[in-house]
DNA sequence: ACGGCCACTTA
DNA sequence: GTAAGTGGCCGTC
């Protein structure tokens, strides 16, 4: 990948940067030595490596969220020859060869630091040290921010204000002021000094006679050395003068030496050393070949990866010949593991426990800490000034995150009133800002005035608007999309923010709800003040600005509170779970994205609605009359159980099915079998069902969704609904419009362009498919697309030998079947049901696709060892879901979740895909001057609204997004296609 | 008034 | 065979 592909960091990043290098010759010497029970292997410096490397990646540096690493990177020396060598030949030639129990390790150290999904980088010629400097220097150029992990203080030059350091053995910080007080000089001036002082063990000569005290005082006084070196002869000290000029060149040399290289041509550019998700049973599979049982253990829980299921790695170890008679190789202490002493050394670091190595993850300490403090209602304020509002914003500046919560008038963001809102910086402190509460007489002649000791909402806003814009202060919300339309309606756009709702969804997909009441019991242990609760429910319900203020404070100010707790005891998970790209990318852009869509709406034509309303009630009295001739009597055709009465008690009609509960059937499935049989009256309820769907679902209810404001429907998506990571749309539902059968498309031609406009469908071809041709690595299926070919007929066709010329519908029909079902995760079962077929034939269909398709037999059986093993599957972007029962005994049940496990990351990539290309499209058209709005998403299609006249224009910048949105992350091994067209109506553009 | 069940709509 | 949401019916509260 070359560096202008690479993502630039951001002040939001984070980069950590462990020396390797120095860490292993540390570790080995600080630490006990450890051999594997085994064979002896030593792997002391192992061990502690991995146990630093652990904690790192589970808690980041510091116990406060907000720090965990963006980006992580473990750096090495390649080799003992640098460019330093061309310099001074005796750098570092008096060290001594490394120890032999070290040799291996070093190998196995790097192993581990892969083993743990991390970057390993080296780079021939250079220090660890030198590309070290370089990623420091470009992420902090890019404003972010950087931790050096090292001991070693040829690296403190380095630091700055935006750069730290700090050593994990001695678990100590490295600041300005412990440069200072190491080399007596700041961070800046730490080589000139270094180039005085030398450095007996680097072989770096200095200047004789001076050591880092004087050199300190030196630099003090003129600065640097080309000027101390430049004004040597005023040096009162005659044996220092003397040595100054003397061994001016030397001292250079020493600079030169001491001076970090910044500028090393990294092979691997900075942006792409993101934080990636743990491989938990690769983890797993190397802790394990190593016999490091406690931290085996502690990152098999952590990452749900199987213990007991993953086999122990397997690879050489260059440097180690395996003693042919245990305890021969090794000559240190203790060092030793002859037979008989085997049995005595522990499995992990003796005398260093691994409590003491790896404590607890931040993500379950917080979880724990934050879980345990009580929630108490009657501590919240109700801010009633605006100089306590104002003391309120101040300290959100002051903690740099505040929790933030609206009340209002409706469930429904584009109609709701803004009530008041609760602030959160801490957890138990939390207020509540009534803004227009009114009495509760409004529904009377008199009352409904705004209840007295409110600031107005003018006033309020100006205060709050500031600081919910502004950079310096996160806004954290559960569901944030409602928050950020009701405060946009108020031109407030809230940014930065954090949604803990989405921090829920991003980590445990699968594992339950993301609402915040059901967190609040999962993560707190509390059951927050239902609503229903303060306002009441159903007819006698009340809005919230008639609830009495003391009673809106204990429950308003509480779900601020909630939510911040939540979101110190979620945040920290992003990295502990290695997740922050996801989130970032895939979930946290597409709340505004999301909310700008559900504010535009669509238009609807409510007049053809309400003819079609008209013409499906007379086609139904129609099919009706005829349902009452044929059964002999009338009733309730809507009702399964009395038309299941009328056709299998009444007319003895042969009964397939039974539902779950017991009853017949009658669905559609069952009445066509029994309209096959020549029996009338079965076929007529299914045209009546489907006219009666048509108009009570659809051109009944639509309008009903038209707001009175904008004259058009807003649908709500929910970004934290499904297990796969698809978006679910509702109130109304606006993914499932009829578009098969000639009758229910003009329910979608109901669905309009604004005058002077056209709507753009532009929807992915096949792209489950090809995201199952990519993951799944099949040569047939990725040539197919790559040649455009007709990929249902290309199935078949290799399937059944038969050419694509000429092919038989229906044989390309089954193909087709075979392909979707290999999306479902195919049972014998569910294909003879989709075809009509025998379960035996079905079974031998199966078969011979995966004879000619292999692959889909290996990538389906990896899936469900992976569910099995890990509780989860992911995505080609990251993304989780997680099956968490998949393991149950029912074998039904079992079957089940594993096609769905199956099922999710095509579904899941394709949607990831469709995420990315939304999270772009609005930048591009406005960079493009093109004035498109995006209106709807269906899974695979984006519905726009575009003048006339920019149709053109618009069309193919849609598609190039759309086709291009995995890049630069990814490169698909399928071309992905996008059809689009304009129309007036959403039916022709489809 | 609420919730489970069934049926039907989409990708 | 995967993933969703909505409306009508009907029993329960």
């Amino acid at each position: 990948m070359s560096t202008q592909d690479s993502p630039a960091l951001t002040a939001d990043d984070h980069l950590i940067l462990v020396d390797g290098s120095t860490f292993i010759f540390r570790a080995y010497h600080a630490l006990p030595p450890l051999t594997r029970k085994s064979d002896g292997l030593p792997v002391g410096a192992v061990s502690g490596f991995c146990n630093m490397l652990w904690k790192l990646l589970q808690e980041g540096l510091s116990p406060e969220p907000g720090d965990e690493p963006t980006h992580f990177a473990v750096i090495f020396d390649h080799s003992a020859q640098t460019f330093r060598n061309e310099i001074y030949p005796e750098y570092k030639a008096q060290r001594p060869e490394p120890p032999e129990d070290l040799v291996p390790q070093f190998g196995l150290i790097r192993e581990a630091t892969r083993a743990f999904s991390t970057h390993c980088i080296e780079q021939e010629g250079f220090e660890a040290d030198d590309l070290i400097a370089t990623y420091a220097r470009q992420a902090a150029e890019q404003g972010a921010r950087v931790t050096i992990v090292s001991g070693d203080k040829d690296l403190m030059q380095l630091i700055g204000p935006n750069v730290g350091m700090i050593d994990t053995m001695k678990n100590k910080i490295f600041g300005e002021a412990e440069v200072f007080e190491k080399f007596g000089v700041g961070p800046e001036k730490v080589i000139e000094v270094q180039s005085l002082a030398g450095d007996s063990v680097d072989n770096v000569p200095g200047v004789p006679g001076i050591g880092l005290k004087t050199a300190a005082l030196l630099i003090n006084e003129f600065g640097d050395l080309e000027t101390l070196l430049a004004q040597a002869d005023t040096i009162k000290q005659k044996k220092r003068r003397e040595n100054l000029i003397e061994f001016a060149d030397q001292a250079r040399i020493s600079k030169q030496l001491v001076t970090l290289k910044q500028d090393v041509p990294v092979e691997i550019p900075v942006g792409d050393l993101s934080v990636t998700d743990m491989d938990g049973p690769k983890a797993v599979g190397f802790l394990k070949a190593m016999g490091f049982s406690t931290l085996t253990k502690r990152v098999a829980e952590v990452t749900g990866a199987d213990q007991a299921g993953i086999e122990a790695a397997d690879f050489d170890v260059p440097g180690w010949d395996k003693p042919d008679h245990k305890g021969r190789l090794m000559d240190r202490p203790g060092g030793g593991s002859s037979g008989s002493e085997a049995s005595k050394v522990p499995g992990d670091l003796p005398g260093a426990p691994d409590g003491m190595m790896v404590p607890q993850t931040v993500a379950e300490a917080r979880a724990e800490r934050i879980g345990a403090m009580q929630v108490d209602n009657s501590a919240y304020e109700t801010v009633t000034s605006a100089d306590r509002l104002k003391e309120w914003v101040a300290q959100a500046y002051e903690t740099g995150y505040v929790a933030f919560d609206t009340e209002t008038t409706s469930l429904d963001a584009m109609q709701a009133e803004l009530v008041g809102l609760s602030l959160a910086c801490d957890p138990g402190k939390a207020c509540y800002v009534p803004l227009t509460h009114k009495d509760g007489e409004g529904d009377l002649l008199g009352g409904g005035d705004l209840v007295d000791g409110q600031i107005p909402m003018d006033e309020a806003l100006c205060i709050l608007k500031p600081m919910l814009e502004d950079s310096a202060v996160l806004k954290i919300a559960q569901n944030l999309k409602y928050d950020w339309l009701v405060m946009t309606r108020h031109g407030v756009d809230i940014a930065p923010y954090d949604d803990t709702m989405l921090l829920s969804y991003t980590v445990d997909a699968g594992k339950g709800g993301n609402g915040m009441d059901e967190l609040s019991e999962r993560w707190l242990g509390h059951k927050p003040i239902p609503f229903k609760e303060v306002c009441g429910s159903g007819k006698s319900m009340i809005t919230f600005d008639k609830v009495e203020i003391g009673k809106a404070t204990a429950y308003a100010a509480e779900d601020a509170d909630v939510t911040l707790r939540l979101w110190l005891i979620l945040k920290p998970r992003l990295a502990s779970d290695r997740m922050a790209t996801v989130y970032e990318t895939l979930e946290r852009p597409m709340v505004p994205v999301l909310a700008r869509m559900e504010k535009r709406g669509i238009s609807v034509d409510r007049q053809m609605l309400s003819r079609l309303s008209g013409d499906f009630a007379q086609g139904m009295a129609a099919v009706e009359s005829e349902i009452y001739e044929l059964a002999g009597e009338t009733f309730n055709i809507g009702s399964p159980k009395q038309l299941g009465d009328i056709l299998f008690g009444k007319m003895g009609l042969p009964g397939g099915k039974k539902t779950k509960t017991g009853a017949w059937s009658t669905s559609a499935q069952v009445l066509e079998d029994l309209a096959a049989e020549g029996h009338a009256l079965p076929s007529k309820i299914v045209e009546w069902r489907q006219l009666s769907k048509l108009k009570s679902t659809y051109s009944d209810a639509l309008p009903g969704y038209i707001n009175p404001e904008t004259k058009r429907v807003h649908t709500s998506y929910a970004l934290a609904a499904t297990t796969t990571g698809r978006l679910s749309s509702s109130e109304p539902n606006l993914q499932n419009i009829p578009v098969r059968t000639e009758s229910g498309r003009k329910i979608r031609k109901a669905f309009v362009a604004e005058k002077g406009h056209k709507l753009i469908s532009a929807d992915y071809s096949q792209i489950e498919l090809r995201v199952l041709a990519h993951m799944a690595d099949i040569p047939q299926l990725k040539k197919a697309f790559e040649d455009g070919l007709d990929i249902h007929a290309m199935t078949a066709s290799e399937m059944f030998g038969t050419p694509i010329e000429g092919m038989d519908p229906m044989v390309r029909r089954q193909a087709k079947a075979i392909n979707f079902g290999i999306i479902y995760g195919i049972s014998a079962f569910g294909l003879a049901n989709q075809l009509g077929i025998s379960r035996g034939e079905a079974g031998d269909y199966i078969k011979t696709y995966f004879e000619r398709f292999p692959g889909i037999k290996d990538y389906m059986e990896a899936t469900k060892k992976q569910v099995h093993a890990n509780g989860y599957v992911t995505t080609i972007f990251g993304r989780k879901a997680h099956y968490p029962d998949v393991n149950t005994k029912n074998p039904n049940m079992r079957a089940f979740y594993e096609r769905a496990a199956i099922n999710a990351p095509i579904q899941g990539s394709a949607s990831d895909i469709l995420r990315r290309a939304m999270v772009r499209m609005e930048d591009r058209l406005t960079a493009s001057k093109l004035d498109a709005q995006m209106l709807l998403q269906v899974h695979d299609e984006l519905i726009f609204e575009v003048p006339e006249s920019q149709v053109n224009d618009t069309i193919p910048l849609i598609k190039d997004v759309m086709e291009n949105a995995c890049d630069p992350a990814l490169k698909l091994s399928v071309p992905l296609q996008v059809d689009a067209r304009a129309a007036d109506n959403w039916d022709e553009a489809h």
